[in-house]
DNA sequence: GCATAATAGTTGATTTTGTAACTAACAAGA
DNA sequence: TCTTGTTAGTTACAAAATCAACTATTATGC
């Protein structure tokens, strides 16, 4: 592992470019919420977050959770299946628009979401926890404004 | 979409959520620099993190740079080949340690390297201009820390 | 009303990833 | 030296993501 000839390496340091340094810290901050998801529910990550979607929004279509979790409808349609043949989430025709499905958790999905949100609310606050809550507050409004939601 | 009936939500709020949140910002971050080494050069993600490697750290092993990157080698493994067949890259057996391959950039490789490293570098740039230095550096920190790099 | 286009959602084929088992080479201890 | 274990990397098979084509329904323009 030798340094590269080619030493105009003029200001560019892979370790800090942004989209891959998101990329690692979303990875690496996951790992952890994703075992309870995944090992604990089995669940995958489509699914948690529709059911969150559910849970935290209410009643919403396939095309709502789409747009608010930039996920492509055909990933939510195969994660809506899963989540109904587990009985978490029922859906109903709207009469207004036939083609539209409003989408809402069952008691038992409420039930699961409460649980996966309150692991939520404690892992969020132990990743909170290694920064001061100014900067953690920071943290969020760069994170929200790179992600382009607003 | 209506409020959900079950309103003990106390204090938990998915777009503020830590995970979800850098996955989007990650997500969102990459698209762009995502359409260049996707359809410009018909890379892979993997593909162009160990294109990247090589470039900015020189001669490195898998084991190197799976570590580095936090890939998986059997990810790594294909990405090698496929830079392999388009003369991206060349192996060498170590001789003190027949197990092991060390990669290297071809001269392709690296004029690759070095056309995707200027994009990358104004990409960040243009993603840095979204906040002021002082925030930018601090984000930086912030995320290797998530991304647990120090 | 009728043709055309747009939208919600599903399905199937292909590509990519993940998991486990595998080969080959080295290491360490009895 | 001979087991046993570990490490580097590959391969095969299963799971999941992507992309395109599809059905059904509603909207638009003439």
């Amino acid at each position: 592992m030798t340094l590269p000839e080619n030493s105009e390496n003029d200001a560019f340091d892979l370790q800090n470019f942004l989209p891959f340094l998101l990329n690692q810290a979303a990875e690496g901050s996951s790992l952890e919420f994703q075992r309870v998801y995944k090992d604990r529910y089995g669940m995958l990550r489509t699914e948690w977050r529709v059911l969150f979607h559910l849970g935290s929004y209410g009643e919403m279509t396939a095309r709502d959770i789409g747009r608010r979790a930039k996920l492509h409808k055909t990933k939510i349609s195969r994660a809506v299946h899963k989540l109904e043949l587990r009985r978490y989430l029922k859906r109903s025709r709207d009469e207004k628009d036939r083609r539209v499905e409003r989408l809402a958790l069952t008691p038992a999905g409420q039930t699961v979401y409460n649980e996966l949100r309150g692991i939520a609310r404690d892992y969020d606050a132990r990743l909170a926890r290694k920064f001061t809550s100014g900067e953690t507050a920071l943290l969020r409004m760069m994170l929200r404004r790179l992600a382009g939601m607003d």
